[in-house]
DNA sequence: CATAGATCCTGTATGC
DNA sequence: TGCATACAGGATCTAT
């Protein structure tokens, strides 16, 4: 499941792999893949060039030099996006083919569960003086971003009185954070996922987010470690890189802290895994919640 | 408007 | 063995 640091690797392995190379031919494999998009995403991208890859949160996107629009991606659950030799067997699951005029390797956005999707979108202005898509205008600004805004981040989240852990996981608010990285900061901050937002002092709300950027930052060093293979990290298996999980996937092994058994719960149709003892979840626990 | 829950998808794992 | 069910979950859509 591509969180921020998987999404982040793939940027770099296609930034240094597409970067300036101009678009022959495009092949739409699955109509699913191409999400929302207004025009035709072949007629939009052949002839164009790539001018660099950017990213926010999870969302990857590619401006095209000379105009105002990009090619978006996002990977969903299982999607990847691949730099392959032309020659190469089409994966079981590929879904859109972007070949270039200099006949070098090509793009392969390949799919298993079809969550993941590309398209092109219109650029605007952000709040930085930069420029990003449209369609990535609502997406707030991630943890690893220089210009995130920490107190503004924190201030919205006191705002609003939601479960801490449904506040994690909305891009809107903070962005780049899924299931995994949730749990894991939350164990990291010794809080529960379902206490309030609105009952929680900005300090550890502060703390909370702290661990978040610190996990996925040690993430994105263990990535980008094993970086150098051509056709590795960009094919996102090296991107799924080990990672050290103290509460993800850990039901019934010792909590790091205190040693009694990690927990799992059902939370927004997925599981959420922490520590009972050590992450309570009052005092904004609702009467109905169970411990 | 804010929040909570359902839904999309398919390969893999598990249960009977 | 085979069939049925559960599970993985990011983002969006719908319902309250």
């Amino acid at each position: 499941m591509p969180e921020l640091p998987e999404v982040e690797v793939v940027r770099r392995g296609l930034a240094e792999h597409v970067t300036g190379r101009k678009i022959k031919q495009v092949e739409v494999l699955h109509p699913r893949a191409v999400r929302r998009n207004i025009g035709s995403l072949t007629d939009q991208l052949v002839g164009q060039r790539i001018r660099c890859v950017s990213r926010r949160g999870k969302y990857l996107w590619l401006p095209m030099a000379g105009h105002q629009f990009a090619l978006v991606a996002h990977l969903g659950m299982s999607g990847q996006l691949l730099v392959q030799p032309s020659g190469a067997a089409d994966e079981k699951h590929l879904r859109v083919r972007i070949d270039f005029v200099d006949a070098g390797p090509q793009l392969r956005f390949v799919d298993q569960r079809t969550f993941g999707w590309v398209m092109t979108a219109e650029l605007v202005p952000d709040s930085g003086g930069g420029h990003l898509p449209d369609i990535v205008s609502h997406i707030s600004r991630d943890l690893l971003d220089p210009a995130f805004d920490e107190e503004g981040c924190i201030t919205r989240l006191r705002t609003k009185n939601i479960e801490i852990k449904r506040a994690l996981l909305d891009q809107a608010l903070v962005s780049g954070i899924g299931n995994i990285y949730a749990d894991e900061a939350l164990w990291r901050a010794k809080l529960g996922g379902r206490r309030l937002t609105g009952a929680l002092p900005a300090a550890k709300i502060r703390e909370l987010l702290k661990h978040a950027k610190s996990v996925m930052a040690s993430a994105l060093d263990q990535g980008g470690t094993s970086f150098d293979a051509l056709y590795v990290n960009v094919n996102g298996e090296s991107g799924y890189f080990d990672r050290q999980l103290s509460a993800y996937g850990q039901e019934g092994e010792p909590c790091g802290h205190c040693g009694g058994p990690i927990r799992r719960e059902k939370f927004m149709n997925r599981s959420s895994f922490f520590c009972p003892r050590c992450q309570r979840q009052g005092p904004g626990r609702r009467p109905q919640d169970k411990v």
